[in-house]
DNA sequence: CGATTATTTCGTCAATTCGCGAAATACAAA
DNA sequence: TTTGTATTTCGCGAATTGACGAAATAATCG
């Protein structure tokens, strides 16, 4: 991980509503694995409306959460993938875990 | 860890410069013992001067690092003590090691 | 096709942030 | 006390950010 992304992730966990949507993510299964018409939906996250509504407390997905996901999307701490009409998302555990091993890096022996 | 904490933290390190104050207090040794006339420093890392010596190549601390250092502190992430004349300070391991802890939690067990 | 639903993009505005230099503070040495 | 050194605080301007609503996009339903 270059120090650009670092400064990347950190950032964008550096905001309440971002934070509040990594830990929902990291907290919450999908709410459901059905639709109402009984199709089933991809049980790898919840939709980007489901965690707004989570969040906010918004029926619909708003344009600031929108723009919350996008960013944690390309810090690289979460997926989103197109499921027909929906979006759902879900952390990039990957990312999460290399912020992780960051912090916990020893620090130099001499200290 | 209060989720206010959390996101100051984070984003305290959401900064090119804080994390390379970061990095280099978690890496780097204290550069002397001893200073001129003979007097040992603590050994609890280095001046604040050092810190922006390394940073920025700058002989004398500048005022834009000295306040991302306030930023650090404030954050819970640096220790900073007066030593006489110079201000020592070093990586906080306990806040360190909550972030971590947080980015390590399990997600939940169904997803 | 048109209508509806879910989501993103765009434009704007207020607020925050970052870096800089000058001035202020704190401490030590002479 | 005066001087010098280390550091912080202050004030400013440029750039970025976050929230919001309106418009645009994409996919499904009828």
């Amino acid at each position: 991980m270059t120090k650009e992304q670092l400064t990347t992730a950190f950032k964008a966990l550096g905001d309440p509503t971002r934070l509040a949507i990594f830990q929902c993510l990291r907290d919450c299964c999908p709410t459901a694995a059905f639709e109402d018409d009984g199709r089933i939906r991809p049980a790898d996250g919840p939709t980007v409306g489901e965690v707004c509504c989570q969040i906010t407390g918004a029926e619909k997905i708003t344009s600031t959460v929108s723009a919350h996901l996008k960013e944690l999307r390309l810090a690289g701490l979460i997926t989103m993938e197109k499921r027909g009409k929906f979006v759902v998302c879900a952390l990039n555990p990957t990312t999460v875990a290399e912020l992780a091993a960051f912090l916990g890096e020893k620090t130099n022996a001499c200290c």
